[in-house]
DNA sequence: AAAAATTCAATTGTACACAATTGAATTTTG
DNA sequence: CAAAATTCAATTGTGTACAATTGAATTTTT
């Protein structure tokens, strides 16, 4: 007999429906799962991926990094300055340009890097995944960011 | 001729190569695109996870909603009285359990559910995605967030 | 070249995340 | 039943995220 109940939409709005919920959770829960891992070389989650920009390419602008990470000043001039803290990177600006502060590994910096080199291979195992299988959802996950960054602009 | 070059290895480290930076990245992306659409709700978007347990199980407690949205009190207290600031919710001690603190929906809590019900389409549409395929990797992801956290115990 | 616009990092302010501790309420044990 | 252990939310403290503003340095326009 189909009365009018107000009808709330059923099911779009259950939270395990989103894949938004999922993609935090996960975010999330690998972060996690890093932490400890971490702790052994004194640096936090993001100060890590800081660290990898830099092993890969010495001497960036706080810009270029911001660049790399999708993060900004208000994120990075901190963490940059406890990096500088613990004595792994220096921050200088640049003679050339006044404006742009170029981040430098110091040596302690540099040496980091091999004690982060087992990393990557720990967490691909707690993670139980193939290889393969890795690559291809990191694939779909830098797909799905590029679409909706590409939109909003 | 081979020399002793220190052979840090090569790109098991380059930030793009990692799994766990995808993951970073397009949960940050996704988050910021809901951001506009929860900006007229006046909802963050931990908030509106919050919000979308309650509508779909009304009267939780503290820990009940920590459970379903992986968040512990130290995050979800002052979220929690931001929405109760707001009007949306009500948080009481349980008589039957004066440990526990129930949320409960006020009349506006429940009525911006209307207003919500637009947002999953919303983004849905600036993702791009087949709901097939929306549907998988949200999947792909809840195992890999239980694989991960299942071995951490 | 002087004025206007732009770029860059830093700062300010709000809101998560999360580890660790606290203290009240309840449950379990001896 | 009383003591010990556990559970729960709140609190404290650190470290991101990110919007918005600031102020200095550089570039572009007049």
């Amino acid at each position: 007999m189909k009365t009018a109940k107000p009808s709330t939409s059923p099911d779009i709005l259950l939270l395990d429906q989103q894949l938004c919920f999922a993609l935090y959770a996960a975010s999330r829960a690998v972060t996690a799962a890093y932490r400890p891992l971490l702790e052994s070389l004194d640096l936090t989650y993001p100060q890590y991926l800081t660290m990898l920009v830099l092993w890969e390419q010495d001497g960036v602008t706080v810009r270029e990094l911001g660049r790399r990470l999708q993060l900004d000043s208000g994120t990075l001039t901190p963490l940059l300055k406890r990096l500088q803290q613990a004595g792994l990177v220096s921050r200088e600006r640049r003679s050339s340009d006044e404006r742009e502060v170029e981040i430098r590994l110091t040596p302690a910096g540099r040496e980091l890097r091999a004690s982060a080199e087992s990393i990557p291979a720990c967490l691909a195992a707690r993670l139980c995944m193939e290889p393969d299988d890795m690559r291809r959802l990191r694939d779909e996950l830098r797909e799905l960011a590029a679409r909706v960054l590409s939109t909003d602009a």
